[in-house]
DNA sequence: AGCTCTTATGAATCATTGA
DNA sequence: GTCAATGATTCATAAGAGC
């Protein structure tokens, strides 16, 4: 089965004209967050964000097959000492463009920027938007149960590989023992609070996210075969981990320097049979 | 130092009449949360909460003190399969009216409500809304501080005791040096992403929320002295735990039932001086 | 090989300075 | 005055070096 994965240079609000309408089972996208200095850098206004959105919001419904999920990873930033209220405003305008507003996963990042201030503690968490066209929708619950709970998901990934074959090995240790009983218990759902780290070691490019958060959504919402969609794709995160578990994606960016590094990592890509072993691992 | 801790019987919008300006230093409050079925029971319809909370925020508005802060605990129910929007009306409402939302706090609860629906997880998080009337206002963050971070106490807790008796016992072990460093290191600032477990065991009466979390903000946000109110304070959690932190409490309550309970458990409450005790444990 | 220590860094936020 | 840029603050990770 071949798999295409195509990066798109433009805005999506005029590249998505031309691809038929229900076309995409997900929509997965972190785009970028309203920041006024950054404005003449092609950021966006805080004040114009919701407008500036609902066009292309438009599009993704168009495109968005009935089954389909639409999940925006978004936070608010301050203002003023305060924060500010366009994200919120989305949510009320995008509900009234049609959409559902299915659910708020929350992204817990454990690895947060450092940072003190008299009025507020780091900010540790974001949102996850989950849209959709109907109250039926596709959702593969059981290819994102974690063993035992987020907790030992954690407590495993940050043991290691090397420290998981010593317990392997250490049969007979009280500890190895109590890891043996984690992996032997059956899997449990997660909940709505996801808590991935945010990547640090990312050759160069500033990651969006972390290639975790896509991959859950992408099979928590999507079959192999099925095509993936993110409208602001920045350096292909999405499209790359798309391709590892098979799925189609089309992945659009307006900034030339962003398609050129998206295209490359693309190319990079070991085979499906080498990602595979990987991830099931 | 005589603390007072009082219980009113009564719609908070009637009972704070009698209340000066600029009164209170803290509200605290885990309010009804809008329910259709609950309406003939108390509770408030959905597409009416917005419009029932606004007077009395008007109250609490008004006897809030220029440099206090205005926690709601809050979290918007599902209604047809899709999130209700009233929670997100309400923060728009409340800013009309004059407050600054100035963080928005998550309280993840780690042993969330079991179930298994079709289209979404378990819900394992609430919002805990922060609004203040300045800019500048009071906030003693040492008070919160936590021994290395949310991460490596949440681990330590989930751990247990033996675990721990285990890990020191077990010198030699790479992993007992491990904890040692931990438990070595100075304290952390806090996210805003908090961690308190649901409680369980609370002789009786369903607690609201655990003590943990009116007991967070209170150190937060007061001093010693200071006075709390809690305008929907159900069983009175949180008198309970502004008596035993030595901060002079109001806690009103329209059902006459949970009036008893709060009474109740008041007048059963340890002297201040044990309370202490264990809180500095 | 495995444990310990060092270092880089991540969609941050506020106060201050300068235009 | 308003707005934009700069500096200071600061911690959980992963990765890599060193013993």
């Amino acid at each position: 089965m071949t798999v295409e994965a195509k990066i798109i240079e433009g805005d999506c609000l005029a590249a998505l004209a031309s691809y038929p309408d229900e076309f995409f089972d997900l929509i997965v996208t972190s785009p970028p967050y309203a920041d006024r200095r950054k404005h003449s850098y092609g950021g966006v206004d805080p004040e114009h964000y919701v407008e500036w959105f609902l066009p292309r919001a438009a599009q993704f419904f168009r495109v968005l097959r009935p089954t389909g999920s639409f999940v925006l990873n978004i936070k608010e930033k301050t203002e003023n000492g305060e924060r500010h209220t366009y994200v919120i405003e989305l949510i009320l305008a995008l509900r009234k463009q049609g959409w559902l507003w299915t659910e708020e996963y929350i992204w817990h990042k454990k690895n947060c920027y450092p940072g003190k201030w008299p009025n507020r503690f780091r900010d540790a968490w974001e949102r996850c938007l989950h849209f959709t066209k109907s109250r039926k929708f596709k959702m593969n619950q059981e290819a994102v149960m974690v063993p035992m709970g987020d907790w030992a998901r954690a407590r495993l990934r940050t043991l290691g590989k090397n420290d998981l074959v010593r317990f392997d090995s250490q049969v007979g240790s009280g500890f190895g023992k109590n890891i043996a009983n984690w992996l032997g218990r059956t899997m449990a759902y997660p909940t709505n609070v996801l808590t991935f780290a945010t990547e640090c070691g990312n050759k160069g490019h500033s990651a969006a996210f972390p290639r975790a958060l896509p991959e859950w959504f992408i099979k928590l919402f999507t079959d192999a075969g099925d095509w993936v969609l993110d409208p602001f794709v920045g350096s292909g995160t999405t499209c790359e981990v798309a391709q590892a578990l098979g799925r189609n994606s089309v992945g659009i960016e307006i900034l030339p320097r962003y398609c050129e590094l998206a295209r490359r990592s693309l190319a990079q890509q070991l085979p499906l049979t080498e990602i595979f072993a990987h991830n099931e691992a």
